[in-house]
DNA sequence: CCTTACTTTTGGAACGATCCAAATTTACCC
DNA sequence: GGGTAAATTTGGATCGTTCCAAAAGTAAGG
């Protein structure tokens, strides 16, 4: 009983209809559980849903019913662990919610990062979650964008017109306050030379660790010589590529705050080259905590920022968004936990 | 001149068409940049799309014109570097191609692995990269994926009747020779009691890189002992906690071919925890070559497989095959490349 | 059997784009 | 100016779903 599914075109609700005679509106009806179909009819639709694979055409639904199921996801650097674990987060708690996610990665150009939110603004997501490229500009942002759809800006602050943009929700990570807790730690071992490594001075998470380094160098009545603010891009390669400029001047340090995890891992390498073992003769610490930072020799002192849950978190403040539009935008920071490891030695 | 652009409402090819007098038709086709149309009405309607801020709705055009443009990407682990860099390639590739990337993450769980399918599939991807939980089942995912959308099966076979699934694309690392590699150049070292260490014998790539193990014990004469094939979870964790047990029989290995980069560095911290020194007192090899690896203590002489270009090349094979649906399904078994560092000492 | 109230089902018009065949305009030549 | 060919433009149907108001079916009460 029954004619055979289409073969080659895809299965649609008018098929299920004609195949068990019932009318669009009531297979529509039974696909969304209503409770308005009887008990026999649902049934029957049900089997011959199976019988001929119907899979849910979600697009003309959604276009039908002006909604949307998708959040974009845009990231500076998806190859970033940090960022990776904060991606799986994101659809750990998306894909229970039954949104899908649209990625798009950067790799840390502002131009890319512009024609990947045109290009995924184009399938209308309900959302978007940005890490944002280092040096983006707010204005060039709103403008791929647009104004309707919730923005959530993740990790960085992005440069240029901030009142166009003070609608966008935020979390940022709380670098200031990590890296003075690193710093004090540093000084409590004993460190009184103590060096800031790595990061562009013009992003701001480096500023903003830049800044709670500086605070604790103040309270401890500390000096900061400007050679002991060594700029890197935040990798391993170039970190170990500037780390002879520590050494440049005759007050060396004998410690040094690292700008991320990734920048400490190459500064050891660094100091290994030039006969120096970090965690002994020198001492160190990162941010991240990656998964690199407990296996590295020595392991590393650094601050657990849960990469994990902070995009757990990210999608909650973007769902809570959609929930309730015209909320006022809100700024979370998240505060960070030091971890302390061998790499943070005394002098 | 002109009215203004609607409020609230999205901006929609009806609505430029009504603000520069000139049909729907007129505008769809200034859009896709159509010759037909003359030049000063497209400037005209060029002008018209930038003043009220219209974005293009691919949802609607995919509807009408019966296509697709985004491809699902569903992943066993995202959080592992091996997968976020191949994530990152595929989607440099997709991007570039106007493809969007739709993705999902599996987190090693068959069953989630089948949900996250189905709820892709009503976004009607033109693709799917799939790397498969382990233990998954062909015939269940071919249900949730249906016969229509070309598959690539990247990493791992199936488990379950192959045959349903022959239509299916595979990209595959060739772990058997890799694992050989690495043995022989073990062997090479002086060695002649070699470990396998970690992976679960269940899965297939395990299986291979055993495999490739045993053809290099056997042809160089060298005997296995079957204490020395130890199965553990393929993470740190679980390569720590198991470590023991290559050690608990009185001719233990003196060196190990470990399943991957991460089973091999929880060895290491293993290894440590037993007073031996990993690269002096005991060698190991790992495979995947994560950024860790050149970075451990000692660095870790491991098979690199640059996921990064496997991503790329992933997107490039599913590509192919939407230009050709009706090719041979293509297994590609990618080489991989044995990287010697100071972890796999002589005895 | 007729009312009334309730349950269940149903055409047909949307949603925002594209396709197609046909209509309109423009250009050119004698 | 008339005729033909080429260049442009255009209604209206369509993709697969949902919404809505109205129709059809069912049960109970008088």
């Amino acid at each position: 009983m029954g004619n055979t599914p289409p073969v080659g075109r895809k299965v649609t609700l008018s098929d299920i209809a004609a195949g068990c005679d019932v009318s669009r509106a009531t297979v529509s009806l039974v696909l969304r559980g209503s409770p308005l179909v009887n008990k026999n009819t649902r049934a029957r639709v049900e089997e011959e849903l199976r019988r001929q694979g119907y899979v849910y055409n979600r697009a003309a639904a959604n276009l039908r019913r002006r909604t949307s199921s998708s959040i974009a996801l845009v990231l500076n650097d998806l190859a970033n662990p940090f960022f990776a674990e904060f991606a799986a987060g994101v659809d750990e708690v998306l894909g229970d919610t039954g949104y899908v996610t649209l990625l798009g990665s950067s790799s840390e150009s502002t131009e890319r990062e512009l024609a990947v939110l045109g290009s995924l603004m184009e399938h209308g997501p309900a959302g978007i979650i940005l890490s944002p490229a280092e040096g983006g500009d707010a204005e060039q942002i709103l403008s791929a964008v647009g104004g309707q759809t919730p923005l959530l800006l993740f990790n960085r602050e992005v440069g240029g017109d901030l009142a166009a943009c003070d609608h966008w929700d935020r979390l940022f990570l709380d670098n200031q306050r990590g890296a003075r807790l690193a710093t004090e730690h540093l000084i409590a071992q004993g460190h009184k030379r103590i060096a800031f490594y790595g990061g562009h001075s013009s992003s701001s998470s480096c500023k903003q660790r830049r800044t709670g380094y500086m605070d604790a160098m103040h309270a401890a009545g500390l000096p900061i010589e400007t050679h002991w603010m060594v700029e890197c891009a935040p990798n391993r390669l170039d970190a170990v590529a500037q780390s002879d400029r520590l050494f440049a001047n005759n007050s060396a340090p004998t410690a040094a705050v690292c700008y991320n995890d990734a920048v400490a891992l190459g500064l050891m390498l660094g100091l290994h080259q030039r006969g120096l073992q970090p965690g002994r003769d020198f001492a160190l610490t990162g941010f991240d905590d990656i998964a690199e930072a407990a296996v590295s020799a020595p392991p590393l002192t650094t601050l657990a920022v849960t990469p994990r849950a902070r995009g757990r978190q990210a999608a909650e403040l973007i769902l809570q968004r959609l929930q309730d539009p015209s909320a006022a935008p809100r700024q979370t920071i998240v505060p960070v936990q030091l971890l302390v490891r061998a790499s943070s030695c005394p002098p």
